[in-house]
DNA sequence: ACTATAATTCGCCAAATAACGAATTGTCAA
DNA sequence: TTGACAATTCGTTATTTGGCGAATTATAGT
């Protein structure tokens, strides 16, 4: 309980995490339009997820050659759930946060091939 | 606003503070009973709490020579009330925060001036 | 089959962090 | 005033962490 709640910390304590769940806040997404959004390496990205994912706050699924996650609903641990809870409410109105769902009505906007074309082009 | 979540996620990633946190929860104490507690060398144990400090998660009181900690109140951020909620919700329970709720019986049992020459020895 | 692409893993480097002891500051009590 | 002690600051060291690119795996399209 007291390493769950320890690694759920440090899986918030990194802004570009934060931001990757109130992005997720909307809806899943598939990790290259995470990419498109934060501005990350896909490598890094992908690490990232694997932290959120280790400490029980997202969930993924594979759909063909992409990967979905998405924030962990009622299955998720209690602990987990509450401090869902905790950063959504902290975060709510945030101003990167803001800038980011739009970016995000872009970035679904256009087609997941396209995007992640652009992204390869980088 | 988002910052200052990074900040107290950061201070809440590590497992001394939350322990401190949760001894806090019954009352203000005073660094040297925290040191009693932790096990930890004091500079280590007053690094930790200005993190917590400076996260606004606590908040201190000078008294002579001893300086007392204690959660912070309604005067804190939104942010910080709503992760102490979540931390204290989280760990509620938990057995090593149990343990150190009896250790804690027992070094307040002390005085605080045999607790911290106890220390000083060591 | 072959190519392109989404995603992950791995190895590396730079920066941040936790721990300690030593030195410093401030306060009380002989 | 001198000594004891609570607390903090500072310097050092070992570990962790975040970032990237290269290599790898898996899947879709040609």
């Amino acid at each position: 309980m007291m390493n769950e709640t320890v690694s759920i910390a440090k899986a918030l304590s990194d802004k570009a995490r934060l931001r990757a769940i109130m992005a997720l806040s909307g809806g899943e997404l598939c990790v290259c339009q995470i990419v498109g959004l934060l501005g990350l390496a896909p490598s890094t990205v992908s690490r990232h997820l694997g932290v959120l994912h280790q400490a029980g706050l997202i969930s993924s699924r594979k759909d063909g050659r992409w990967v979905y996650f998405r924030l962990a609903g009622p299955d998720a641990s209690p602990p987990a759930r509450k401090a869902l809870r905790w950063v959504r409410e902290a975060l709510a109105g945030d101003s990167s946060v803001t800038k980011d769902l739009l970016s995000l009505k872009r970035i679904t906007g256009v087609s997941k091939e396209e995007l992640c074309r652009t992204q390869a082009k980088k």
